[in-house]
Formats: C-alpha cells, sequence, structure tokens
RNA sequence: GAACUGUUAGCUCAGUUGGUUCAGAGCGCUGCCUUGACAGGGCAGAGGUCGCCGGUUCGAGCCCGGCACAGUUCACCA
C-alpha cells in the first residue's frame, strides 16, 4: 500500500461521515437490554452560524457520546435549533429593514410568514456545520422548539401552570427594551456602569421664596414627578416637612412626603419619585398609595405628559431639558456621576423600567424541588463552584415574566371574552367551550380575540429535555421512559439561570426528576490575549476556515487541550496546528507499520521485553483515563493519550521493534504491535473521530462498503504488571546518558560503544540498551581508565571514550555533583536530628528519609572513589 | 457594594489527605542531527525565591489571617 507522507483530512473526513450516516451508527432506539446514555444538545439559534463557542461545546458532547458508544452504552445525541424569538425577530426586522418594509405595515400574519421564509432559508445551517465537526448526533430525532409537537408542549405546560395557579397576569413594573418594544425578563438585562451626570434641580417651595435642590440622574422624568420623598430623620431636610413643591419645567404642585428608604447622606437628602419610571420609586408609589404617571411611548420618546418634549427621544429629552433648565435659573449644578444602568441583553439599549400588563410565572414554589436537586448532589455541577451561584440565584428568584411583546415565538393560548375576562385554553374552540360554561351571555367564537403576546424563548427550551422526547404530550411514552433523565448535560455558564435551572424546575415539576445527572459548564471562548470573541474585534476564527485548515480532529484537538471544565479558553491556533501534527504523527507510525514484511522468524527477546513493558504502559493508561473521565477531566486525558502515543509508542516502542532496514518482523511482534495501535486508535477515537476510523480500516484491511466501524469497538482491559514499568525508565535512563556522553564527545551514534556496569543490575533490559544506545554491555568489578561515567540509581556506569576523556572536566562534574548530595544530606540529617520530627512525622516519612541519607552516602563514595582513581592516571 | 473563583516556567495549565535540596506537563525557546514512518520529524538542553506580608507546624505551592491584582456572578441607592 502507499500512504502519502502527510495525512490529509480532507479528502477522508466526509467520506467517513457518510459512511456513518449511511450505516445509521449514530442512531439510537430504546432497548431495554442496553443501558442508555443520553445528552440533548443545547439548542443553537435556528438562523445562527457555527461559532467558537459551539465548536468547543460541541466538541465536548461528541467526546462524551462517542465514548459512551464505545462502552455499549445506547448513546442517543439529539439535535435541534431553538427559535430564539427575540433575536430572529430582530433579524427578520433588519432585513425587511433594509427592504423598505416597517414591520407596522405588516400584518401579524404576514411578519411570520417573512420570519418562516427567513428560517427556512438560514435553518439548519447550524447543523449541517456540526457534521463537519463529526457530531455523532442521532439526525433522525432533529427537534425545533417551535415544530409541532414542541409548540404543543409549550402551550400544554402554559394551560398547565396557569390551572395550577402558578401563571398570573398583572401590572408590574418591568423591564422595557424600547428599540425590540418589548418587556424582558430580569435575566435579560446587563447593569454596566455608566458615565453620566448627577443633576441638581430646584423645585420652589409653594408659598415661599426658597426651593428645594433635589439630585437626580434622569432630568427628563419630571413630568413623571408625584412627590419628593425626604427621610423623617433628617435635620438638614426637616424644614420642608409638610410642604409642597412645583416641579420645574411642568410646574405641577407635588407633596412632600416622608420614609426612612431615602438615604441621608446622598444627594441633598431630597428624592424625587417617579413611580412609573423608577423600580423603587414605584416601591414607595404603592406603599403611599400615589398616582402613577407614564410618561413614555413605548418606543421611548415622550408621549403627552411630555409636553412641548412630546415624540422626542428620552435622551435627547436630557440634552435639551438640561439647557431649558439653565436657562430658566433652574439648574442648581451638576456633577459627573458613574452610575449602573441596564441594558437589553439583546440590543444593547438601556432597559426603560415601565408598568405593564403581562404575564408571570410564581417561581417560589416551582424552584424548591430544583434547588434541593443541586444542593443535595442529585445534580453534579461541574466545576462545582457553580453550586454556589446556583443556591444564591435560586434563594433570591422572582417572578419570571414569560410574555413578550413579540410576534415570532408561541403565542399565548389566552382569549379575551366580548365582554371582558379571558379564558385560558389549547385552542380557541376549546377556549369558546370554556368560556361559554362562564358567562351568562351568547357570543361568536369569532369574537375571542387571542392575546397578542407571545412566550419568552426560554419558555419553551425550558421543556427540552422533557419536549424532545414528547414527554409532555404523551407522558408516559417509551422513549422518554426509557431516555429520560438524561446524562450529561454541557452548556455555558452564562445560562445557568436562563436555562439550566429552569430546566431543572420543568423536569421536577413534569416528570418529578431531575432531567440530568451532570451538568458540565465550559468556559467561555476568547481569543489568546485573554478577549472575548467579537465581531467588532475580527478575533475570531471561522471555525470552517480553521477544519478546512487543520483538518476537523486537528481542530477538535486544539479545542480540548486548552478547555479545563470552566476555566476561559484562551483559544490559540497552534493548538490546532499542534492537533494537525498529532495527527500526521499517528499516519506515519501507521505507514511504517504497514510498510513491514511480516516474518516468521522467532521472536526477538529485546521484542519481548518491549511488548511487555508496552503492554503494563497502555493498560496503566487506559485506567487513567477512565479516571479522568470520571471527573471530566478531559483535556488531561487527551494529553495522557497524546504522550503514550508520542514518546512511548513512536519513539521508544516502535524504535526498539523497528526491524532493520529491508528485514522481517517477527509475527508474535507484529501481531502485538497491530493490536497496540489499535488499542490506541481506540481511545483516541472519542477525540479524533475521522483519523481514527480511517486508520482501523487500514490496519484492518476492512473495506470502506462494509459496516466495520472504531466507533462501536469496546477497549479490553488486560492484567498488566507495574514492575516492567519501572524497570523500563531506569534503562531509558542509562540509554539518555550514554546518548548525552556521545553529544558531548561528539561521537556519532553509528560508532559502538561499551558500557561498563558495575554492581548489581537488572539485566531484562540490556538488549534494550544495546540496541537503542548501540553499545556493548561489559561487567566490571572495577572501571578501566579514560572513562566517563555516571550513575542511575544507585549504581554505576561507564563509557571508556579513550583519549577523548578529559579527566579535569570529569572530576569537576563529580565534585559539583558531590556537592550537591552533601547539602541533601545535611538537610536530611537535620531533620533526621530534630527530635521533633523524629516524634511526630509519620513513620513511613521517617523511614524514607533514612533511606534517602544511606543512598546519598553510598553516591558520594561511590563519586570520590571515581575521583581518585581519575586523579590516579 | 457583596459573594465566589483565581494568581505556579515566555504562554496555557496540573499539583490529590501538608513530607525529597526549593515543584511537573504541553507548546514555545536554545544547541546538535537531512537518504528508509514523520523537518508537521529526531536527540538533547535551558528556563520557576509557587502574587505580597504575617501566622500555625518538626516541615507550607498546599492550612489560617491580612493585602494587592484579575475574572465571574449578584445588588434598587436617586
Amino acid at each position: 500500500m502507499e500512504l502519502a507522507s502527510k495525512y490529509n483530512p480532507a479528502e477522508i473526513e466526509s467520506e467517513w461521515y457518510e459512511y456513518w450516516l449511511r450505516n445509521g451508527f449514530f442512531r439510537s432506539v430504546p432497548d431495554d437490554n442496553r443501558e442508555p446514555y443520553t445528552i440533548v444538545i443545547p439548542p443553537p439559534n435556528v438562523t445562527g452560524v457555527l461559532h467558537m463557542g459551539h465548536m468547543l461545546n460541541n466538541t465536548i458532547q461528541d467526546v462524551l457520546v462517542r465514548r459512551a458508544r464505545m462502552q455499549g452504552k445506547n448513546a442517543c445525541w439529539v439535535p435541534g435549533t431553538d427559535h430564539a424569538s427575540i433575536a430572529t425577530e430582530a433579524k427578520v426586522v433588519a432585513k425587511l429593514a433594509s427592504e423598505g418594509i416597517k414591520k407596522s405595515d405588516l400584518t401579524r400574519e404576514e411578519f411570520l410568514k417573512h420570519a418562516w421564509d427567513w428560517t427556512h432559508k438560514h435553518g439548519g445551517i447550524i447543523l449541517e456545520q456540526l457534521k463537519k465537526l463529526g457530531a455523532s448526533c442521532d439526525w433522525d430525532r432533529t427537534a425545533f422548539t417551535m415544530d409541532e409537537k414542541r409548540s404543543e408542549s409549550v402551550l400544554k405546560v402554559f394551560c398547565d401552570l396557569y390551572e395550577k395557579g402558578k401563571i398570573y397576569r398583572g401590572v408590574r413594573m418591568v423591564n422595557w427594551d424600547p428599540k425590540a418594544q418589548t418587556a424582558l425578563s430580569d435575566e435579560e438585562v446587563i447593569h454596566k456602569e455608566v458615565n453620566g451626570k448627577l443633576y441638581y434641580l430646584k423645585y420652589k417651595i409653594v408659598g415661599e421664596n426658597g426651593y428645594a435642590a433635589v439630585a437626580t440622574t434622569r432630568p427628563e422624568t419630571i413630568f413623571g414627578d408625584i412627590a419628593v420623598c425626604i427621610n423623617p430623620n433628617n435635620p438638614k431636610t426637616a424644614t420642608l416637612k409638610g410642604k409642597k413643591l412645583i416641579v420645574p419645567v411642568c410646574n405641577r404642585e407635588v407633596p412632600v412626603i416622608e420614609d426612612e428608604y431615602v438615604d441621608v447622606e446622598f444627594g441633598t437628602g431630597c428624592l424625587k419619585v417617579t413611580p412609573a419610571h423608577d423600580v423603587n420609586d414605584y416601591m414607595l408609589g404603592e406603599k403611599y398609595n400615589l398616582e402613577v404617571i407614564d410618561i413614555f411611548n413605548d418606543n421611548g420618546t415622550l408621549n403627552k405628559h411630555g409636553l412641548q418634549y412630546e415624540g422626542m427621544d428620552r435622551f435627547d429629552v436630557r440634552k435639551q431639558i438640561e439647557k431649558d433648565l439653565e436657562a430658566a435659573g433652574l439648574l442648581e449644578k451638576v456633577e459627573a456621576y458613574t452610575n449602573k444602568v441596564g441594558f437589553s441583553e439583546r440590543t444593547d439599549v438601556p432597559i426603560e423600567p415601565k408598568l405593564s400588563m403581562q404575564w408571570f410565572l410564581k417561581m417560589k414554589e416551582i424552584s424548591e424541588p430544583a434547588l434541593k436537586a443541586v444542593m443535595e448532589d442529585d445534580i453534579q455541577l461541574y466545576p462545582p463552584k457553580f453550586k454556589n451561584t446556583y443556591r444564591y440565584w435560586m434563594e433570591n428568584v422572582k417572578d419570571w415574566c414569560i410574555s413578550r411583546q413579540l410576534w415570532w415565538g408561541h403565542r399565548i393560548p389566552a382569549y379575551f371574552l366580548p365582554k371582558g375576562g379571558f379564558v385560558v385554553a389549547l385552542t380557541k374552540e376549546e377556549a369558546c367551550e370554556k368560556a361559554r360554561k362562564t358567562v351568562d351571555y351568547s357570543f361568536s367564537i369569532d369574537e375571542l380575540c387571542q392575546d397578542e403576546d407571545c412566550l419568552d424563548t426560554w419558555f419553551s427550551s425550558w421543556l427540552w429535555p422533557v419536549s424532545v422526547f414528547d414527554g409532555i404530550n404523551q407522558p408516559d411514552n417509551e422513549e422518554i421512559n426509557y431516555y429520560y433523565p438524561t446524562n450529561d448535560l454541557v452548556t455555558g455558564p452564562d445560562i445557568i439561570f436562563f436555562w439550566v435551572a429552569r430546566m431543572i424546575m420543568a423536569g421536577e415539576e413534569y416528570r418529578h426528576k431531575e432531567p440530568f445527572k451532570n451538568v458540565y459548564f465550559t468556559g467561555i471562548v476568547r481569543d489568546k490575549l485573554g478577549r472575548k470573541m467579537s465581531k467588532q474585534l475580527g478575533n475570531s476564527p471561522d471555525p470552517i476556515e480553521l477544519m478546512n485548515r487543520y483538518g476537523a480532529d486537528g481542530v477538535r484537538m486544539g479545542m480540548l487541550l486548552s478547555a479545563p471544565a470552566g476555566n476561559d479558553v484562551h483559544f490559540d491556533e497552534a493548538l490546532c496546528e499542534q492537533g494537525r501534527n498529532f495527527c500526521n504523527k499517528i499516519w506515519n507510525a501507521l505507514r511504517l507499520v504497514k510498510g513491514w514484511e511480516v516474518g516468521n522468524d522467532d521472536v526477538i527477546p529485546e521484542n519481548e521485553v518491549a511488548i511487555e513493558w508496552f503492554n503494563a504502559m497502555l493498560q496503566k493508561t487506559i485506567r487513567e483515563v477512565d479516571d479522568l473521565f470520571d471527573k471530566y477531566r478531559l483535556s488531561e486525558a487527551l494529553m495522557l493519550i497524546y504522550k503514550l502515543f508520542w514518546d512511548e509508542f513512536s519513539a521508544w516502542y516502535l524504535e526498539i521493534i523497528k526491524p532493520e532496514f529491508g528485514k522481517p518482523i517477527d509475527s508474535h511482534t507484529y501481531n502485538m504491535t497491530i493490536e497496540f495501535f489499535e488499542t490506541l486508535l481506540k481511545l483516541l477515537h472519542p477525540f479524533m473521530p475521522f483519523i481514527t476510523e480511517e486508520l482501523y480500516h487500514a490496519l484492518n484491511d476492512y473495506d470502506s462498503n462494509g459496516d466495520e466501524t472504531i466507533m462501536n469497538q469496546s477497549i479490553t482491559k488486560l492484567d498488566y504488571s507495574i514492575e516492567f514499568i519501572e524497570g523500563f525508565e531506569t534503562a531509558k535512563e542509562i540509554i539518555t546518558n550514554i546518548r548525552n556522553i556521545r553529544a558531548s564527545k561528539n561521537i556519532s551514534p553509528k560508532e559502538k560503544l561499551t558500557l561498563q556496569i558495575k554492581g548489581g543490575h537488572n539485566i531484562e533490559y540490556d538488549l534494550v540498551i544495546n540496541k537503542l544506545a548501540n553499545v556493548a554491555i561489559e561487567f566490571v568489578k572495577e572501571k578501566s581508565a579514560g572513562v566517563v561515567s555516571f550513575m542511575v540509581g544507585t549504581c554505576e556506569y561507564a563509557v571508556p571514550v579513550g583519549n577523548l576523556i578529559n579527566a579535569d572536566e570529569e572530576i569537576k562534574k563529580m565534585q559539583s555533583e558531590i556537592a550537591y548530595l552533601e547539602g541533601f544530606l545535611t538537610s536530611v540529617n537535620a531533620k533526621l536530628s530534630n527530635e521533633k520530627f523524629v516524634a511526630n512525622a509519620k513513620p513511613e516519612v521517617v523511614e524514607a528519609e533514612r533511606k534517602k541519607k544511606a543512598d546519598a552516602e553510598s553516591k558520594i563514595a561511590a563519586l570520590q572513589e571515581g575521583i581518585a582513581t581519575l586523579k590516579k592516571k
């Protein structure tokens, strides 16, 4: 077989993916005789494109799924997409705008048609991209949060929670996004520090000449002022008690009220109260039963209460009113001021607290079992530090605003009656039937009006682990009973509250069981300078481009090498290069092995030794990898296999058994080598699916038309003895020493040297030393002249180098070695002569110190003798 | 403002219940090596007072306290 000297992933990756699909290897069906292993994908936005965060996340999931599959589990990875209500709607609005169409000019139905067109056009691109990565999802199960089954689930859950009294409708202060023109949940608001100003406004005192100064960051809200509040215990403002003030510009009279909420130290001690536009003011308003004046339109411009400013944007008004107040002499001063302002997660505009009618889900009760599940470790979080974050949020959780003033999403199944009131039902017909029972007048079905709002995207995603198996609509179906609860969830910590916490709630509510057993939180992918990846910075590589350059396997390895759980990833393309190089290394190892001619000779003894040693290394690593997987330390597991393949297998094992050029290899060694190689490929397969499949076939000469695959092959665990490993380490050290002597004396590797061994020595590995260091071994009582000597353990070795010897240099080397050992001895002796150490330390520790002392002493003696010998000559 | 996490080699990170004279890995770096697998390679090597200050201990990278810096999350102070 002729193989190129370089591995070319492009040639084979798509072929093997097709092969896997063709043979249905990713498919899973319930099978009670096999243990299920289930992962549901965090559904990416339906119109999204693959970015580095997805790459990391899905690589990890694929590694876990492939490993489970190889362990003989019934692995099921469910893919799908999220309709991403607000994000998708924003994209469609922007696209229409670019065509000169305003959303407000369209009917709901027309807009939805555009949205669906957009979804059909861009939807699913991201899933195709995941295939390139090698994702072994069961594609037949692809779900969409707005497909028929998932939509039905969402509505069912809404109706159910409404009936249970957990969903209510009411006027509340919510976070209003004036750009998207919808309410948002608290989680969708990002607080950012903003450099603004603090304005001191003059409120004239009614019936007096003076004024009260009131500090505010938002002078444009004075039109909504309903009172000025002071702290009753503040002597500075005591004279204002019971007075009335005149709001500047609009010249309305408002009362001075008193409440201890007001901070005596802040500003002037006077707080303007605008119940419609500030959360705290709203609370004051409720407490004192104050009127509410809403001064904003939904798009953030002022309404008629804004008088001459009507129709202007809130921020333009702020600038203008500053000038106007100044001109009117009603502005005392302006200070620079930094405060925190809430911004919309999606549109990045400042949030407007706004009173409006919305739908809410009561969170207190529903969150309790979900909190318990994590606190009692029924669900394990990796890394565990997120347990704290989770608990804090859950213990302080507020009601969830689930309605959105958007069209793209699940429309709220509430129907308003002609003469007021509403009913909640799955369909309009059902609603009609229900309604007729509750009212004493008659009406036609067309007179029912469905609520215009749709539901928060997360109100469908929170059902995902249940709804992908249709467990809401058919609570007792075979699939949900078999696959649920799922095993691992792999996601980013940024959506722990949006999604993870709520999925646990929904799981508890609808299955009375946690939706997953483990949550693996990945980090955020940053560039190598530690900056977040963003379009603006242009520091986010295109994953497809990367895979074209390094191969999917190479990129997967690059991602994994730098991705311990929960740590941010500093992505560096050099790591993909390392992955690609590794693929090449594996590829070339195969070229070597498959290039050998196999003879029937007896086994060469050094091969026997190498086989025993490598088998031990391999078996030891298999167990360590198991352990690392149990702890979700995937990058460490991969690194371990990487070193096993590169250092132990390629640099040592293959070098030992490699037959001389043109000579055959004995069949036993050959067969063992193939077996080792295959096991290495199996170990690597979850990480690098493509190249391992390719080489598994090449190694065994399997046909790519058949149905052989490494995907389902499990690893056999064999017994091994740790002694082989220890003995071989000594041999390695001896070989390295000899190589160093060659290098320092400039002796070619081809020139055969003699290795003199003095004292006891395990001869088991001498043939290996002989081969790799090109030496003849000689046991001696006394070292001869002209030798360079070294010690490994407590055994002395010497290599005669004739007149190349530099006695002074050797003596110097040995003396510095002695100096080191003497220092070491001093510290050991200090410990041993310390009564407290001997009395308090564990006996085995003391014993170890005694042994160190003895070893050091014998080494020193040997070195001194060596020096004496050199000096004699 | 609060809580949590982190600070170990040029970079990215390991370091399990405290126990070698002062610590490991990968990458990078330096030197040498081009004809039988691989220069996307081989062989060898250099590189760290474990953020700072105190404490506990016979003994601290590891435990305790304080400080500094970084990151994450939470928070209604106009």
